[in-house]
DNA sequence: CTGATTACCTGAATGC
DNA sequence: TGCATTCAGGTAATCA
């Protein structure tokens, strides 16, 4: 399940090598995954035939090659890109790398033909065992905030349309937490769930929300609106951390480049302190000599993973 | 604004 | 063995 490090793992990957290549042919094997481009199969060939990949830019957990037409305009100057082609990988999509020969993976998409360079891959292929994730074209529009921020190659002050609506991330060099902590304060709903809001801050999915709360003592329904300035610190901190070292595991083990563009990442091999470890011990209290076990619940219809011991629940608003 | 619900999907795991 | 059910997850639309 990509999350934030995971994608910005993927953007590092393909940005290298398909920055100033042009898009020659698109096939796009199973329509699905391109539900979200209204207007289209051949729309979506039509857009992206021809045009020139730019960048890889993310936000969040979203990910977009700006495009233009052409890689120079008459007087040499490289032209403003106006479109992106947009991915969200889901819960299971795959951007990946390869050779022209290599075989059609099992639950391959979208196939994209790239103008041919010596020793790079000639072809980009959107893979997605779930089809939660998918593709379409989007325009680039001006932000009025110094553009996507992320961890994008180079300063764009232009946004993909369908990206705006999304928060910063805890790892973008312009994330501000007063401006996190004042719209937080302002909310009437509990801590995980305001985690989850990407609106409010992006790239945070259920396994690092419960992660961040774990590190940060924290319980998932503690009122936002009575949430300490030094809570919401720690928990926003705790949430950096964890992406952090996901995303140096990411990094260790995508060396190569084959192996580097494959949507996985050290995510599996990480050790995680809450989610999945459900009647285990509490790490932390085990340290301190206490016997607690993680506990599982069912909210906002998925699995929260706490602490009873040292992540009370909140009583009456505070605890 | 807030939250609750549902659709979207497939394959692994579980139940009978 | 085979068939049915359950679960996992992020986003977005819809409804209260």
């Amino acid at each position: 399940m990509p999350e934030l490090p995971e994608v910005e793992v993927v953007r590092r990957g393909l940005a290298s090598w398909v920055s100033g290549r042009t898009i020659e042919a698109v096939d796009v094997l199973d329509p699905r995954s391109i539900r979200r481009h209204a207007l289209g199969v051949e729309d979506f060939r039509g857009n992206l035939e021809g045009a020139v990949v730019t960048d890889v830019v993310r936000r969040g957990k979203f990910l977009w090659l700006p495009l233009t037409d052409n890689p120079h305009s008459t007087d040499g100057a490289a032209a403003e890109p106006k479109v992106a082609l947009m991915a969200h990988l889901g819960m299971s999509g795959q951007l990946l790398l390869q050779e022209h020969d290599a075989p059609d993976q099992k639950h391959l998409k979208v196939r994209f033909r790239l103008s041919r360079r010596d020793g790079m891959p000639a072809q980009l292929r959107f893979v997605d065992q779930r089809i939660f994730g998918g593709l379409f074209v989007t325009a680039l529009i001006p932000t009025d905030d110094g553009g996507p921020g992320g961890l994008s190659a180079t300063p764009v002050p232009l946004i993909a349309e369908e990206a705006a609506h999304i928060a910063r991330d805890p790892l973008d060099p312009a994330f501000s937490f007063p401006l996190f902590y004042a719209r937080l304060r302002r909310r009437r709903t509990g801590l995980k769930r305001a985690l989850l809001d990407q609106g409010l801050v992006s790239g945070i999915g259920n396994i690092y929300a419960d992660e961040a709360l774990w590190r940060a003592r924290l319980h998932y329904a503690r009122p936002t609106d009575t949430l300490r300035r030094s809570d919401a610190e720690r928990v926003l901190e705790s949430a950096r951390e964890v992406m952090t070292d996901a995303l140096a595991a990411g990094g260790t083990s995508f060396d190569s480049l084959y192996v580097n563009v494959n949507g996985a990442s050290g995510y599996f091999d990480r050790s995680l302190d809450a989610y999945g470890r459900e009647g285990q011990p509490c790490k932390r209290c085990a340290a301190a000599g206490i016997h607690a076990n993680i506990r599982r619940e069912q909210f906002m219809n998925r699995s929260s993973h706490t602490c009873p011991v040292c992540q009370p629940r909140p009583r009456n608003g505070r605890w």
